[in-house]
DNA sequence: GGCTTATCCTGGGCGC
DNA sequence: TGCGCCCAGGATAAGC
């Protein structure tokens, strides 16, 4: 499940990789992968365009071209972008496949097929042709502070562990980050998001600045699909503290790892640490 | 406007 | 072995 530190450990292997090189062929093998413009667009606006560089906003990857807005990439729930030599054999599921001038080529797999692609041509920007970008709250390892959290918290009755999946409020917090820092600020779950205090949004700030770093140093988390540019699976899985240990011993204090629905969405918590469900 | 729920999608795991 | 069911979850639409 590809978030922000997954998706900033694939922009640094694609800079690594393909900067300055040229796409040279474009091949769709799964229509409803590309977002905008159509397929046949698409494939054609392509072809020529030298990678100029690539940044990352929130959980999407925007490459640009000639040095212009170009491709912008969001990974969702299984995607990835792989660089490799032109003659390695094709991902079982491999959507688009772009073809290099110095003979490379990325690939772009999807399992579940939930990820998108969007050829941005050079008239626009990222932002008018994907609307969601320019909605996105900030960034939590730039612009994050106790105070913005507190200011866009203020008055919420939905449980905090909802509200910090709402890529307005932080961009770029997933199911797993979500998990984590609540756990590490001792914070429930199920708390109202507008019942936080401000010793607690302070240390929640903290905690998801320090998981983030952390889980990016560790070059991610894969669970099952996600792997870097280079093909290589992340390593933060095994430094967990509640996510995917349900059942499992808490590593603070040995109670058992819940797990429960929230918003639709697994939450593991530990109920010793996170004790406080309302205040 | 705020919030919750359903939907998309497909492979893997599990029970029978 | 094969079948059917459930689960995973980011983003968005629909509904309350």
């Amino acid at each position: 499940m590809p978030e922000l530190p997954e998706v900033e450990t694939v922009c640094r292997g694609l800079r690594a990789n393909i900067l300055g090189d040229t796409i040279a062929g474009v091949e769709v093998l799964r229509s409803d992968s590309v977002e905008y413009p159509d397929v046949k667009t698409f494939k054609s606006s392509l072809i020529g365009h030298e990678f100029s560089s690539v940044n990352r906003r929130g959980k999407y990857i925007l490459i640009s071209l000639n040095g212009q807005a170009g491709l912008a990439v969001h990974l969702r729930m299984s995607g990835r972008l792989i660089v490799m030599p032109g003659d390695k054999e094709p991902d079982r599921f491999l959507r688009v496949h772009l073809r290099l001038k110095s003979g490379r080529q990325i690939q772009y797999s999807d399992m579940r097929v939930f990820g998108r692609l969007w050829y941005v041509p050079e008239s626009e920007s990222f932002e008018t042709v994907i609307p969601t970008l320019a909605e996105l709250g900030p960034e939590p390892l730039e612009h994050l502070t106790a105070n913005i959290l507190q200011e866009s918290l203020k008055d919420r009755k939905q449980v905090i562990k909802t509200a910090l999946l709402d890529q307005r409020i932080i961009a770029g917090i997933g199911n797993i980050y979500a998990d984590e820092a609540l756990f590490l600020s001792g914070i429930n779950p199920l708390r109202p998001a507008g019942s936080l205090k401000k010793n607690e949004l302070i240390k929640l700030t903290e905690t998801i600045q320090a998981v983030l770093t952390r889980a990016i140093e560790a070059g991610g988390t894969t669970f099952s699909d996600y792997t870097n540019a280079e093909g290589v699976n992340g390593r933060y899985q095994h430094e967990a503290f509640v996510y995917g240990r349900d059942g499992e011993k808490c590593r603070v204090c040995a109670t058992v790892i819940e797990r429960v629905k929230v918003g639709g969405r697994s939450t593991h918590f530990c109920s010793t640490c996170q004790k406080n469900k309302r205040l």
